[in-house]
Formats: C-alpha cells, sequence, structure tokens
DNA sequence: ACCTGAACACCGTTCAAGT
DNA sequence: ACCTGAACACCGTTCAAGT
C-alpha cells in the first residue's frame, strides 16, 4: 500500500520502536485507524506479526507511541514571544496536525498514558498562559476552553459529510433526506449558507479562536481577578 | 451481564429494532464500545448473531442507530423561551448524555448518515440561535463555537485519567512521571491546582459555557452586522 | 417472517521454537 | 537479541437452510 510494500529482502533496516510507529502513522493516515492492525502493520514492515511484540508489550502501546507522535508535530508556544501569538500559532497547528491525523482525535479519548511529547506540549502551553499573566485558577480556565474548542472543533471537521471535495451525489443524497417541512432550519442554513460555493467551515475556525483569544484577553487585562 | 443474560426461553419478546438498539446502548455503557459485538449483543438478547441481520444490514446501520438514540436523549431546546436559557439548557444537556455515554462521542466523528433524532436536535438549535435574531452566517459561527466547545469537553473529560472517584494510585503512578524539572509548569499544575481536593474539572464547564454565551449575547446585541 | 448452523477471512495475543 | 510458526479465542459477515 505505501512504497514497497512486500520487500522483505534480507538487506531491509532492522526494526525498531521509532520504525515502527512511523509506520503505523503512515497506515493510520492511509487506510484509518481501522486499517491499522499488528498483521497489516508487520506486512507493511516486511516482518510477521509476531516480530512487533519485541518492541512493544502490546497494541495498546503502539497506540499509545503514536498519538505521542502526533502531539509532536504540534507546534509549541515558545516562551520568548507574545503569549496571544504564540497561543494562536499552537492553536492553528494543533488543528492541521489533527486534520492530517483524524483517526488521532478518537484515541486521544482513550489514552491514559501520555507520552513526553504530550507533556512538553501541555507544559509550554501552561508556561505561556501563567508567563501572561494568568493565576493558576483562570490558566485552568483558559486552558480547558481553549481546548475543548481545538479539539472539539477537529471533531467536526472530521464528521462534515461534504468534506473537501466530496463527490455532489454523497452532498444530495444527504440533502435528500432533509424534509423542508421537518428541518426547515436545517435546510435553509444548509442550502443558503453551508452548501453554498464560497463556503468554507474551516473559517468558522479563526472565527472561534479569535473569539477565545479576545476571552483570554480581557481575562489577562483584568489580572488575576475573580471569575468574570 | 446486564439483566438476565442467559433466557433464550420461548416466551422472551420478539426481536425489533428498538429493542437491539436500546440493548446496544446499554451493552457500550456497560463495558464500552469494544465490547460491543454482533456477538455479545445477540447474547445479550438471548438470540444467535445471525439474527440480527434481519433487522440491519449490517454493524454500522447498528451504530448509526445508537448514535441517534443518543441525540435523542439531549433536551432540545424550545422555540418558546429565552435563547440564552434554551442554548444553555441544551448545552448542559448535551454535556451531561455525552458523559453517560461516552462511546459515543468517538462514533460521531465516523457517523455519516444522521438519524431523525440528529436532525431534530440540530434543526431546534439552528430555529433558537436565528430566533434569537442571528444572521445566518452569525449563526454558522456561533453554532460552530458551541458545539465545538460542548464535544471538545466531552472528549476532554472522556480522557481524563483521574475521573470520577479514581484509585489514588494511578494518580500516583501518573503523576510520578512527571519530572518537576522537565515540565515545572505542569507540575505546577497538578499538584497546585488540578490534583488538590476541591477541584472539580466538570465546573470548567459552566466557566466555558457562560463565556461563550455572553460572546453570543455581544453578537446579538450587535445585530446581524460583521464579524466582531 | 423470523431465526439458526456452518463456514470464511479476518483480529490480538500466547507459547514454544528457531537463528 | 531478534524474528518466526502454529495455535487459540475472538471478530463481522455470507450463504444456505430450517420453522
Amino acid at each position: 500500500m505505501l512504497k514497497e510494500a512486500g520487500d522483505s529482502r534480507e538487506d531491509r533496516v532492522p526494526l525498531s520502536r521509532e520504525r515502527v510507529l512511523n509506520c503505523a502513522v503512515a497506515v493510520a493516515d492511509g487506510g484509518g485507524l481501522s486499517s491499522l492492525t499488528m498483521r497489516s502493520l508487520a506486512k507493511e514492515l516486511g516482518v510477521k506479526p509476531m516480530a512487533l511484540y519485541h518492541y512493544f508489550t502490546n497494541k495498546d502501546e503502539i497506540l499509545d507511541g503514536i498519538v505521542d507522535l502526533v502531539f509532536g508535530e504540534m507546534e509549541l508556544p515558545s516562551a520568548g514571544g507574545h503569549w496571544r501569538e504564540e497561543i494562536s500559532r499552537r492553536a492553528v497547528s494543533a488543528r492541521s496536525v489533527l486534520r492530517r491525523h483524524s483517526w488521532a482525535i478518537v484515541l486521544m479519548e482513550s489514552r491514559s498514558r501520555p507520552g513526553p511529547a504530550t507533556l512538553r506540549h501541555h507544559d509550554a502551553v501552561l508556561g505561556t498562559l501563567r508567563g501572561a499573566g494568568l493565576s493558576l485558577a483562570m490558566t485552568g480556565h483558559a486552558y480547558a476552553l481553549l481546548d475543548a474548542f481545538v479539539y472539539g472543533f477537529a471533531i467536526q471537521e472530521a464528521a462534515l459529510p461534504f468534506d473537501r471535495g466530496t463527490a455532489p451525489e454523497v452532498t444530495a443524497s444527504i440533502a435528500a433526506r432533509f424534509s423542508p417541512e421537518a428541518y426547515p432550519h436545517l435546510v435553509e442554513f444548509a442550502t443558503e449558507r453551508a452548501l453554498q460555493p464560497g463556503y468554507d467551515f474551516g473559517e468558522e475556525f479563526e472565527f472561534g479562536l479569535d473569539v477565545i483569544l479576545d476571552v483570554l484577553e480581557r481575562m489577562i487585562a483584568r489580572g488575576n481577578g475573580d471569575d468574570p
């Protein structure tokens, strides 16, 4: 499927945790999470399934690993810059990473052993918010709000039936189930807004992010005080 | 597992789509999505796996069905009341439903055939926002922001390692991996805030929701104008 | 119409072995 | 140390049958 699948030649690179995890991400990117099995992964690596168990105790450990790889792809906010620009850059990056690897969103829900990249990521965001002058309590409020939005937006984007260049027939078959009598507002919104040529759901991200950054800005301007 | 599992008596209620779906929700609630298999579901219903295929063409159709059941559990905003109270009540209800059925969050990402309860739900929310005076474009902004927050918060809650009454040993084993030198802000936040006795992550929901409702209120007060 | 049995091509994983 | 073969208890699903 990727590269040259069936190369079980003698001169191949030996296995390693890193090589397995990178391949696992590629497999999931290509065919979704359901296509990532110990057997498909082994085949892609030119190896027998059991070989993987020499590097990972089970599949769960591989899933933990690729979630951490995904976190590692997100840009960290740097301590040097202005908080708003840094937090914004990180949010935009997180969203685009989750768009590339939309299978990762559902995995994040079930992982309970965060890896080093995940921890470093959270540490950097918390540090930036604290550095901007927010109290611990306000930092918690801000981070929960910000990341709920980022993850939630990623879910919505992944769930979109009419994604990047879906065939019009799919859109039509969905629209056909929308009876204007039963769902008047849904039909109005779909036909006059969401399905209009110019509409791009992705732009809702910038809107929501700006709104949230404005909220944080007011929280920071107000100092460490009580809830607004 | 639930009720009387092994009752394959002659006097049992005949199968139906509704009965299968309700049972499927119960199985997923009890043992997570991975425990919901055609075989486990059939056993719970006191029937052979193949019987299910008389009511559903495949497992995907069952998953579509239970997602719609979950949407059906969420309170709809009523057209009569004040928008803020209605939208707030609906958001609180959606969150608590997703907490009860946290397996549903990941399913929502992959379903592309929304059922009637799902459509009715979206229609009611859109209608409430439109009724409050928002333009179509603003309604789109508002709904994306609101639901990204609701779904994203649900994901965060589901991912919490220290959920409702997790054993302290689990918390400790996670905390042990937090080196204060490597992750100073994370350790600070965990020890001085998140792991404090009084802290309840759920309260971040009310904070975020109020903030978003305030934003909508300003959008509405400003009329149908441009982006803020 | 409603349900079943046997079978197929898959899973993750264990256990004992090869080099 | 690194990889394999055979086997086990699972999956979803097809196909042909029972009542």
